[in-house]
DNA sequence: TTAAGTTAAGTTTTT
DNA sequence: CTTAACTTAA
């Protein structure tokens, strides 16, 4: 033990032998805070005897808690598996897969990601007659989780709506929402936390047990939490709670999604006595490097005061390259790791291009693509996202959890059943009116009125499925998913296609399926349940495997947590970054300050080589934008930076860039907006949540239901079966079946040369001879 | 009822 | 330039 301790520098000791009550750790980027927590943790095990299960330490992703699970078992040793590791969402979905029921839950409960959440707020928009293609499922999707992040239920959002319009329709839409979602016993990811801190409250003997469990509360990325998982912390640890939290305020980058930064800057306030340790050395960078990031993040004012500092020997001055296009961009920085990695400074592994927003990832693609040089970009699209994999998902959400209507509703004509959209709407109605579930009325299809021959189609569904929910019962994940695959005919379908893109999805479903056995392998309790939590929870990023030699592409967001030798920081523009929405925030001072930790999250990622890039023009929609450089760009002294030249030849970079800024002030995109027509769109977009302004169209009647113009069906046809009949197209055939499909006739025909063709009569148009 | 074809609209970051 | 929504044809 003690020569752990040995390899920790004074302050990083400090933290890690602090005992009982409250302790604060302002950790500055690359100052070894995980080493930090993951002694902590051997130290309170193998010194103060505590007992592992009584530990509870709290990440933000997987790969996170896995990277300090991995430490902790090798730090640890025994009785290493009893203590509680994992991210705040699956913390909470353990303790709700436990105790849902006290909060009105089913443990069986489905968790929501942000397509199911659209397909929800689409539905409910639909019901309480809001025009979607004013007002976006979105707004109202970032609203309610913005209240929920607050823990402010319906309820009480209605309260303080104080008459206003605006906020009164949100609560109207958050209610409808939350009633959805708690009929469909499903969760979206704000409500687990949410809820959990519900149960927590409601149920003391819950509070009770975890309180007990949990003597020892460790936090990563505390400078992220919002109020809502703040409030859970608080509570689990008491009031005089051993809990130690790690954080750097200058790192806080989710302030969009509720982050809330007083919780590391008040932390001494709420817990008084509060040990604060500051770890300011920094082991990752060079001196070079943390120059560039300390003369960023300083032009920021609301931030607690600390000064990274390095023994690191010096390294190359960061290097900065202002590029005419997007795409010449692109082509610099592959063409720059190709140099370094054919000069042996760098391997392809080493080097990460970071990026703003994910749609920057395009061109680099295409430009590795170009060079061979191979690489994985992380985010983007979610591998679950899927279309295939959804489906194949929700077979198995709907069989854990039949409540579930978005599962069921993807399901049910998947493959076709001829259960088309005006059957499904007949069986809503009859659930809504009869106040059971979607899937209870299915199973009361032949009650419905006017159903017609569709009522036995929703039978053989219901058959269909109630047998694979027995099998359930019996069979592991992996072998009920084959069971899926075979009866529904999947893949069958999908290779009679034959298309390339259904090769893909071939190969996606392969994926999935290896998946499953992974999850199988290494989970001792496995459960259908425990895999769809698992597979909810997951980010791109937590499969992320070091040590493959590929070239890796993510957002500055993601790169959170992460270094690497080589670092590419692309888009250094204004309008990008800093995004346009921030420039424009109403609070513009405090986005741009959280831009600007964004850039310093980025800069801090770079162990060894930094290197900046800005494009003059670059595509957005389609058409060409001109940026002036990064604002950030400006904020580093010249003496620190190289600058390069393009090796374009025609666009000088820095001497030229405060002439052109200043010649271009008039042609920034965002002044041109404002200038413009178009400049209407934006701002209204932008102020949806503007009071009175546009509130009427949200409470504007649809302006069409239907247009009147349904197909007429005819009173009678005038071929019958057997008769000859001319197409327009398909030639001369003989009828040989029609059937009454209640609307119109469905009439099969078996043409000469055009082959057996189904078709409805009052578009055939089908003439007798 | 369903699929294909056309048009309009939208763009930050994520568990 | 992509994706989602709408139209139209079978």
């Amino acid at each position: 033990m003690k020569n752990l301790l040995e390899e920790l520098n004074p302050m990083q000791r400090e933290a890690a032998t602090h005992f009982e009550g409250p302790q604060l750790i302002l950790a500055g980027a690359g100052s070894g805070k995980t080493r930090v927590l993951t002694n902590r943790i051997a130290w309170l095990i193998g010194e103060k005897h505590v007992d592992p299960w009584n530990i509870l330490a709290i990440t933000f992703t997987n790969k996170a808690a896995g990277e300090m699970r991995e430490r902790i078992d090798r730090l640890v040793g025994y009785g290493s598996d009893s203590i509680w590791v994992a991210t705040f969402h699956s913390t909470c979905g353990r303790i709700l897969r436990r105790f849902a029921e006290g909060i009105g839950y089913g443990t069986n409960f489905t968790i929501y990601d942000g397509d199911d959440q659209k397909t929800v707020m689409k539905d409910v928009c639909k019901r309480l007659n809001i025009e979607t293609r004013i007002y976006k499922e979105r707004m109202f999707l970032n609203a309610i989780s913005s209240a929920k992040d607050e823990l402010i239920w319906p309820e009480e959002y209605m309260k303080t709506a104080h008459g206003d319009p605006e906020m009164i329709r949100i609560g109207q839409v958050y209610t409808e929402y939350q009633r959805t979602l708690k009929k469909s016993n499903a969760m979206d990811f704000d409500d687990m936390i949410g809820l959990t801190v519900r149960l927590l409250k409601e149920c003391p003997d819950v509070l009770e047990y975890y309180r007990g469990r949990f003597a020892f509360i460790m936090v990563d990325e505390y400078q992220d939490t919002n109020t809502a998982q703040f409030e859970l912390i608080r509570l689990l640890a008491g009031r005089n709670g051993n809990l130690c939290v790690v954080g750097d305020d200058d790192q806080s980058i989710y302030r969009f999604r509720g982050a809330n930064i007083r919780n590391i800057l008040n932390f001494e306030k709420v817990f008084p006595g509060a040990a604060v340790v500051r770890l300011e050395q920094n082991y990752r960078s060079t001196p070079a490097i943390l120059d560039t990031a300390n003369a960023v993040i300083r032009n920021n004012r609301g931030r607690k005061k600390k000064t990274l500092w390095t023994a690191n020997p010096e390294g190359p001055k960061t290097i900065y390259t202002a590029l005419d296009s997007a795409y010449e961009e692109a082509e610099y920085v592959v063409r720059d790791i190709a140099q370094a990695a054919g000069r042996g400074e760098a391997a392809y592994g080493d080097c990460a291009i970071l990026y703003r927003t994910n749609a920057q990832s395009r061109l680099l693609e295409e430009k590795l693509l170009l060079a061979g040089i191979p690489y994985r970009i992380v985010g983007g699209i979610n591998f679950y996202a899927r279309k295939e994999i959804k489906d194949l998902l929700c077979y198995l959400k709907a069989i854990d959890n039949p409540e579930d209507e978005v599962a069921m509703h993807r399901i049910i004509n998947i493959p076709k059943r001829g259960i088309g959209a005006a059957s499904i709407l007949k069986a809503e109605t009859y659930a809504a009116v009869n106040e059971i579930s979607f899937y209870e009325a299915l199973t009361k299809s032949s009650q419905i009125p006017g159903m017609g021959r569709t009522a036995a189609k929703m039978d053989a569904f219901v058959t269909f499925f109630e047998t694979l929910r027995s099998k359930a019962r019996v069979l592991d994940v992996r072998a009920l998913l084959d069971e899926i695959l075979e009866k529904t005919g999947y893949i069958k379908e999908l290779e009679a296609e034959g298309t390339p893109e259904a090769k893909d999805r071939i190969e996606n479903i392969d994926e999935l399926v290896s998946k499953v056995a992974a999850y199988l392998e290494h989970t001792p309790e496995a459960s259908l349940g425990g895999f769809l939590q698992e597979v909810s929870l997951v980010a791109d990023i937590d499969t992320l495997e070091d040590g493959n030699g590929q070239v890796l592409l993510m957002t500055l967001h993601s790169a959170k947590g992460l270094e690497f030798p080589r670092v590419y920081l692309t888009g250094l523009e204004e309008g990008l970054f800093p995004s346009y929405q921030s420039i424009m925030d109403e609070n513009s001072e405090e986005a741009l300050e959280e831009e600007r930790r964004l850039c310093y999250v980025g800069i801090t990622r770079a162990m060894k080589t930094l290197i900046l890039t800005s494009a003059r023009s670059r595509m957005v929609n389609g058409s060409h934008r001109y940026n002036a450089p990064s604002r950030f760009l400006e904020e580093i002294p010249e003496e620190l930076l190289d600058v390069r030249d393009s090796g374009y030849g025609s666009y000088r970079s820095r001497g030229s860039r405060d002439s052109q800024r200043r010649d271009g002030h008039t042609a920034l995109p965002w002044e041109e907006r404002s200038s413009e027509g178009k400049a209407g769109n934006w701002s209204d977009s932008r102020s949806s949540f503007d009071r009175g302004k546009t509130g009427r169209k949200v409470l504007r009647e649809k302006p069409y239901l239907s247009k009147g113009k349904d197909v007429q069906k005819a009173d009678h046809l005038e071929y019958s079966e057997g008769d000859r009949v001319r197409h327009v197209r398909f030639g001369e055939g003989v009828v040989t079946k029609i059937a009454d499909g209640g609307r119109d006739y469905e009439v099969t025909v078996e043409f000469e040369k055009a082959g057996v063709r189904k078709m409805f009569a009052a578009f055939a148009k089908l003439q007798k001879i």
